[in-house]
DNA sequence: GCCGTTTTCGGCCCGACTGTTTTCAGTCG
């Protein structure tokens, strides 16, 4: 709603303050919690406290949340009879054109505009044209498809592929992938590359020549867009080598980002865009060639892509307040793996195999505990000690430690699925829910704490339950999580499965605020899905987690040093 | 409408591409 009264006060051109509803926009979108959540507890004052955020904006949320409905937007539509919202979607309209639409032809919805264009009434308007129309009508098309948003892990290799490609072009010094990408966002919306090269007309000729290209959406001397033929989009950018640190980081975002640096550099008498850090006056070069020099003259400790969300990161570059973030070298092992005792298709032996290869001191085998499950193969009391008699004979042969672990249900009532008893024999208690996901969020939060409180619990897996693009998270009160797991010494899993990066990065950064800690981990099925411990790194990473918070930075020793306090 | 190393008024990020027009507005990221 704040995005439309943006987009139907710029139509009205009121000055600046269209820019202050977008800022507000995408600071509520990107909360951490849903906005009523925060406003229950909190009140206003939580509002205020927001960046973006001031008097006027917060008492018209307050007054969403109350009543549902807001007057002064309900207004605005009602004077503009425009279906903003709808009109905006489409790539190509903006505030502007869609004034002008409806002032020409009365265009006032998506399927007004549609029957417009096919009667080729829209390249009439005086500003428009045959062209316009004909993105208009692809534009529409495109609305309908839905906003797609592609898995960073399963989107890497095509990636990494079409880097290699241009890397290997003559005239190419140096490519990188920028963009949420290089962010490690859980999801990417395109990809964006960057190349540094002398001969930036041949590098655009290359790119929309690829065969995987369906459209070319836009093609210029130094920066060119395609689209591909899975909906994917690449956006593709040429600079020259001096410019590189400078470009590398306008590339690399995130936009809010980087609109709070061009405004520090401002403030500095400096200006800040993809060529370099500039003196307004005279515009003297003052940085560019690295991130680091930037970062620096604008007074900022270099602050990773991954923190670069304006939540936080810039205020402790100031003050020298960053974290110093987790590695993928800090791990030492993996705490959730699945054989093929219960759903996966490899064998204890071949995991701990391919964990030693991967220079890990030890591995858990987390196979799916508790009979009633309703997941295939899930090992029930007497094959979980079978289990542990195998793991026991092949950690006299092999050199790595193998933790006798299970992912234990944990049932509708709070319990969980395997005895007291059974969970003894076993050295890491992973506990999570698998059923039931439509609970209500009372139902759900109480389900999990009373496991938490009642059970030899070690840690929560994919705490939240999502499957991207796949499956919603289940309702639950994760502050009340949060404390339960604190109180009881309960870890918190960061699942780096590619389609789970559960928890995900907002809900770790507010969770370490609380004092949580925490396990990584790759719910691996596969032998090869063991390299997924990099996207629970990222995660862990854009939760802002220092090795010291995750239990598998530390040697075994002290591991099981840990899991035993919690017996 | 928001905000403060320009601090309670007076500013508000920056540049490429497109399409249409001939110098630029609109859109996008």
């Amino acid at each position: 709603m704040l995005f439309a009264i943006a987009g139907l006060l710029e139509m009205q051109e009121v000055p600046f303050k269209p820019k202050a509803y977008e800022k507000a926009a995408r600071t509520m979108e990107s909360l951490p919690q849903e906005a009523s959540a925060l406003y229950s507890k909190g009140g206003k004052k939580a509002l205020l406290e927001l960046p973006g955020i001031g008097e006027n904006i917060a008492k018209k949320i307050e007054e969403l949340l109350q009543t549902g409905k807001l007057k002064y937007y309900e207004d605005l539509k009602k004077g503009s009879g425009i279906d903003i919202e709808g009109l905006m979607a489409v790539p190509g309209l903006g505030p502007k054109r869609i004034r002008l639409l409806h002032d020409r032809l009365g265009i006032k919805n998506v399927d007004d505009l549609r029957n417009a264009a096919l009667s080729h009434k829209v390249k009439e308007i005086p500003g428009l044209g045959d062209a316009v129309e004909k993105n208009i009508l692809r534009g529409i098309e495109l609305v309908k498809g839905g906003e797609k948003r592609f898995i960073l892990g399963y989107i890497e290799p095509l990636a990494q592929e079409i880097k290699g490609r241009i890397a290997s072009l003559k005239s190419v010094k140096k490519v990188e992938i920028a963009g949420s990408f290089r962010r490690r966002k859980e999801t990417v919306g395109d990809l964006d590359f960057l190349i540094i090269s002398d001969k930036p007309e041949e590098v655009m000729d290359f790119v929309v020549s690829m065969p995987e290209v369906e459209d070319v959406v836009a093609k210029g001397k130094t920066k060119s867009a395609v689209r591909l033929k899975d909906g994917l989009q690449i956006d593709f950018r040429v600079l020259a080598d001096d410019e590189f640190g400078s470009a590398l980081q306008y590339f690399s975002g995130s936009k809010e980002h980087n609109i709070v640096l061009r405004r520090m550099a401002n403030s500095k008498g400096l200006t800040l865009s993809e060529y370099g850090l500039f003196t307004i006056k005279g515009k003297r070069w003052v940085a560019g060639k690295s991130e680091k020099e930037i970062y620096s003259k604008l007074g900022l400790d270099y602050i990773e892509p991954e923190l670069r969300e304006d939540s936080g990161e810039i205020e402790a570059a100031q003050k020298g307040g960053l974290p110093d973030l987790v590695d993928l070298a800090d791990i030492k092992g993996d705490l959730q793996t699945q054989t093929s005792w219960s759903d996966g298709n490899h064998t204890i032996e071949e995991m701990a195999q391919t964990a030693i290869g991967l220079g890990y001191g030890f591995i858990a085998i987390t196979d799916h505990g508790g009979g009633a499950l309703p997941i295939a193969r899930a090992l029930d009391e007497k094959r979980l000690l079978e289990q542990g008699k195998e793991i026991d004979r092949l950690n006299d042969r092999l050199d790595i430690r193998i933790l006798k672990g299970t992912e234990v249900d944990i049932t509708k009532d709070g319990k969980l699925a395997l005895s007291r008893k059974a969970l003894e024999n076993i050295d890491f208690v992973l506990a999570a829910v698998h059923s039931g996901f439509k609970s209500s969020e009372a139902e759900m939060t109480k389900r999990i704490t009373d496991a938490i409180e009642s059970y030899p619990i070690h840690a929560l897996a994919h705490p939240t339950g999502r499957l991207i693009n796949k499956r919603e998270p289940y309702a639950v009160d994760l502050e009340k999580l949060f404390e339960a797991c604190k109180e009881t010494g309960t870890f918190l899993e960061v699942d780096g499965h590619p389609e789970r990066m559960d928890l995900k990065d907002v809900h770790i950064k507010a969770a370490k605020e609380h004092g949580c800690r925490f396990t990584l981990s790759t719910d691996a099925h596969d032998r090869s899905h063991l390299a997924y411990m990099k996207y629970g790194v990222a995660m862990a990473r854009r939760g802002w987690l220092e090795a010291k918070d995750i239990l598998n930075t530390y040697p075994i020793d002290r591991i099981e040093k840990e899991l035993a306090k919690r017996r």
